[in-house]
DNA sequence: CAGATTTGACCTTC
DNA sequence: GAAGGTCAAATCTG
């Protein structure tokens, strides 16, 4: 019992752990006269410690681990991609092999929601290829691989495996290997930029740097959103609305400094371990799913859409009335799309 | 036609 | 030898 809480709970962890790690990365590259920016990394860092608090982290473990995976990931990356070439001799294949072991791996349980209706499949923000299926002893369902779409223009060596659970058709074992070194800050073709409706002209006609404004507050907005899927106990779920609720002008402030760290590529891949894409999980599926948090804007609604609608519930994240009709209910509060919301209020911290 | 998916074959690991 | 993981040719799709 206490096993499986802990194996919960230890993404979740993690991702607080990286969250800090980023937060620490943006306040070295924020300018030194702004000290409301300052404020608020305080103030950021003081909500994810108070996580990590709350799930009873004494900070060694994950933190230890945390830092072997991206040194484990550091070492995996400077390595050439030459093993996406095509098989030339044998050493160059058992060194795909080498480098499968020694690349940080972990894996996330995700829940999604069914709809008939959803036109394709929801984004993480990267792009990926499947490049292969297997059947897995005593599962029901096959296994999809996949890989970073820019493997061979970058070398990419990130890959993902979608496993789809046999209890609960509507969880998926994804199992990600490896961190993107792909320079996708904004693959946006599909997730992030506004949806290419013929109607909705508001992306082109904004200027570019007004585009990556907003685009960042997507981000932002589909970060908290995102985090609050694995909130699957509810004792999680206080702390995740009071935690990830970054306002809106904070995101748009900092972002906008044009830092390089903390640049949307490092954004995106703190948030990318939590969204896990779902390119069609199985061959076998003709429904697509579209993970529960993408709908936990807070409504009650059994809602099928498309990728591009949930793009533009994302972003407009306003005050909707859709929930999934699954036992995940999260049910933001009001508060967290506010942009007005007095974030840096002490009163908020108490 | 380029890029994505499918799928059988092949490779490594255990 | 079985199982998991990857490759690559064939096929599909926009």
């Amino acid at each position: 019992m206490e096993i499986s809480k802990d194996i919960k709970q230890k993404p979740l962890i993690n991702e607080l752990t990286q969250g800090k790690e980023l937060v620490n990365q943006l306040r070295l590259h924020l300018s030194p006269t702004s000290p409301t920016g300052e404020l608020l990394i305080e103030k950021v860092l003081s909500s994810f410690n108070k996580a990590l608090l709350m799930l009873n982290w004494n900070g060694s473990e994950a933190e230890a681990e945390a830092e072997a995976g991206t040194k484990r990931t550091s070492v995996a990356m400077i390595e050439s991609p030459q093993s996406m070439s095509p098989r030339s001799d044998d050493s160059d294949l058992r060194d795909v092999y080498k480098k499968r072991k020694t690349m940080p791996r972990w894996t996330e349980q995700v829940r999604v929601c069914s709809g008939t209706g959803i036109e394709g499949p929801l984004e993480d923000g990267y792009s990926w290829r499947k490049y292969g299926q297997k059947d897995i002893l005593g599962a029901k369902y096959p296994r999809g691989y996949y890989r970073c779409t820019h493997r061979n223009v970058q070398g990419c060596l990130a890959t993902k495996q979608v496993q789809r659970s046999d209890e609960d058709p509507l969880v998926f074992d994804v199992t990600y290997r490896g961190k993107h070194t792909c320079s996708q800050v904004f693959p946006l073709k599909h997730a992030l930029s506004a949806p290419q409706k013929p109607d909705q002209t508001k992306n082109q006609l904004q200027p570019l740097e007004q585009r990556k404004i907003n685009q960042s507050e997507e981000i932002l907005q589909k970060f908290r959103t995102e985090l609050k899927v694995k909130t699957e106990n509810q004792d999680i779920r206080e702390l995740t609305s009071s935690v990830f609720s970054f306002p809106s002008t904070m995101s748009t402030e900092h972002i906008k400094s044009d830092n390089d760290i903390f640049s949307l590529a490092s954004l995106n891949n703190a948030y990318m371990v939590n969204l896990s894409s779902f390119t069609s999980p199985t061959t076998s599926e003709s429904n697509y799913y579209s993970p529960c948090q993408i709908n936990s804007t807070g409504g009650r609604s059994n809602f099928q859409t498309s990728e591009s609608d949930l793009t533009e519930i994302i972003s407009a994240a306003t005050s909707t009335t859709n929930s999934p009709v699954f036992d995940l209910d999260f049910t933001l509060d009001q508060l967290d799309f506010e942009s007005n919301f007095p974030f840096d209020s002490p009163s908020f911290f108490n």
